[in-house]
DNA sequence: CTAAAACCTCACGTTGACGTCAGAGGCAAG
DNA sequence: CTTGCCTCTGACGTCAACGTGAGGTTTTAG
């Protein structure tokens, strides 16, 4: 398929599959004439992409961890990277669960003085 | 305290208490000749400001959240602004919970090829 | 065959949270 | 008084993940 189709499919814009590419995180085949051609699972790797650029990794992080995808080449070092990929997310979590809670205990104190004044 | 007092305490920048200022996050007094003067609780004031900002609220949504710390008035719009604000932070908690288990699910995957080539 | 739609490659613009440098003024110690 | 560190205000640089044209080619529909 082209660029159109997959941006449509995967909900991405045009531009963002070029920089994918850009990014070698994604490099598509191309025609006699240079249009990029895709195969049908690059819409899973692109939801991958996104999956992971919504995790906060950046590309530089991503592309390391494609040629999995590409070749299902599982290197030990390919391993650990996901690995440790893993724990930062799980930081993440956490970090974001105690953001959570002291935003929560906020809310509690703030609305037992909903309209008024509370001491400081 | 002054801002470089501040900045080692807090552990942030001193371009980034400026830019706090900047952002009307964290607005100091002055010195007759212009030096910034914080007070004790700017500490936590900055670590809050800290944590928001990694919970990825932009600096736009933190500002009005401040007069509550300043003035302690809590109006109905701040409280649902403060909910609003961690039901954002819970979704974003949820995704990070999917993409961890699609790379828990890879790991286990690949570690069952270690070293080899794993179908596709 | 032609016109529209889709595609191509530069290449500059945007946003957020600062980094960094320049040039000048402020402040405690010796 | 001067040395040295801290602070001040601009103001331009950075990085990531794209957006947004400009100007030209390719593919498709009628």
């Amino acid at each position: 398929m082209r660029i159109g189709e997959l941006a449509a499919r995967t909900g991405v814009s045009v531009r963002a599959l070029r920089y994918y590419e850009e990014q070698r995180l994604l490099v598509p085949e191309r025609t006699p004439s240079g249009q990029r051609v895709y195969s049908e699972n690059a819409v899973d790797r692109v939801r991958m992409i996104q999956h992971l650029f919504a995790a906060g990794l950046p590309s530089r992080s991503i592309e390391p961890l494609m040629p999995c995808v590409v070749t299902g080449e599982v290197t030990p070092e390919l391993l650990e990277r996901l690995r440790a990929e893993r724990r930062r997310i799980e930081g993440r979590i956490d970090d974001l669960i105690r953001t959570r809670d002291r935003l929560a205990s906020m809310i509690d104190a703030a609305s037992a003085y909903e309209g008024r004044t509370c001491p400081r």
